[in-house]
DNA sequence: AGCAACGCCTGATAGC
DNA sequence: TGCTATCAGGCGTTGC
């Protein structure tokens, strides 16, 4: 599923490829995946746009068009969105296609949980989720004091605080698990119950794996790849996540999965304890 | 505030 | 080329 680094890459590797190129003709072969406008002002408004820069918030990825239109893109978790210079035959599960001056661009998305937006400037409300998000964890904005801020008080799970968009904007299960293990912490402590130096590690190891995810082209477990259909290679360094059963990196204990916040959580019992003392 | 359940989806997998 | 139930989860929504 396409968390931070994953969307990260798929922009670093889009914006060069697309930058300048005109939009000819606009396919929209799957309805429902157009959020907004409807499906015919999508494809109208689209059509003979230019593409300028592309950039990320939090796991949206944003095309900035000509006319001060932006087109805003959600993979939720099996989506793709891919250049293929040759624009001839395209994958099943195909729901949208630009054909541009060369090449074509397309989204592609199995479970048909992505979404796109195509919004003005002002518009940014239209986007569920995209006025509301967090922090963007690896700015500046995003201090160690602004972290123990955000867990101030807050009685529930460390592990669906992480995962909360509208806390800190990229995080998604793998990664979550990735840093909680990094820093030694239980999924499921309160927030609020975590020391100062609990506090410090999970900060630092939010950012460090964030960056690594990115260094390492992102993590393919099943559907992710990136701009240009490639795989990324971050799996090969996941520590805990869809490990259960195999040994802890750090302790060599078996790794234990449970849910939390949900989700399937993967955890080491030994090196996060859930009442450490 | 916090959390669980649900809906949206299809492919992989387990059980029979 | 077996059939069917279950599971995976981002995220908005609903209800406790």
């Amino acid at each position: 599923m396409p968390e931070l680094p994953e969307v990260e890459t798929i922009v670093r590797g889009l914006g060069p490829i697309l930058k300048g190129r005109a939009i000819r003709r606009v396919h929209v072969l799957q309805e429902n995946v157009v959020a907004y406008p409807s499906p015919e002002d999508f494809r109208r408004e689209l059509t003979g746009r230019r593409i300028g820069r592309l950039s990320r918030r939090g796991k949206y990825i944003l095309l900035h068009l000509s006319g001060g239109l932006i087109l805003t893109i959600h993979l939720r978790m099996t989506g793709q969105l891919v250049y293929q210079p040759e624009a001839g035959s395209l994958p099943k599960h195909t729901h949208v296609a630009l054909e541009l001056d060369s090449g074509l661009l397309r989204f592609t998305d199995t479970r048909r949980f992505g979404r796109l937006w195509l919004i003005s400037e002002a518009e940014t409300d239209k986007v569920s989720g995209l006025s509301a998000l967090g922090v963007e964890p690896l700015n500046k904005e995003f201090t160690e004091d602004s972290f123990k801020e955000l867990l101030r008080g807050r009685r529930g799970r460390i592990k669906s605080l992480l995962l909360d968009q509208h806390l800190i904007a990229g995080l998604g299960n793998i990664y979550t698990d990735e840093a909680l293990h990094r820093a030694g912490i239980h999924p499921a402590r309160s927030a609020a119950d975590l020391s100062a130096r609990e506090t410090r590690a999970l900060y630092q190891a939010v950012r460090e794996i964030l960056t690594e995810g990115i260094a390492h082209g992102g993590t393919s477990i099943r559907d992710y790849v990136d701009a240009a259909g490639e795989e990324g290679h971050f799996q090969k360094k996941l520590r805990v996540y869809g490990r259960g059963g195999k040994p802890c990196a750090r302790c060599g204990r078996p790794i234990t999965r449970t849910v939390c916040a949900g989700r399937g959580t993967y955890y080491c019992p030994h090196c996060q304890k859930q009442d450490p003392s």
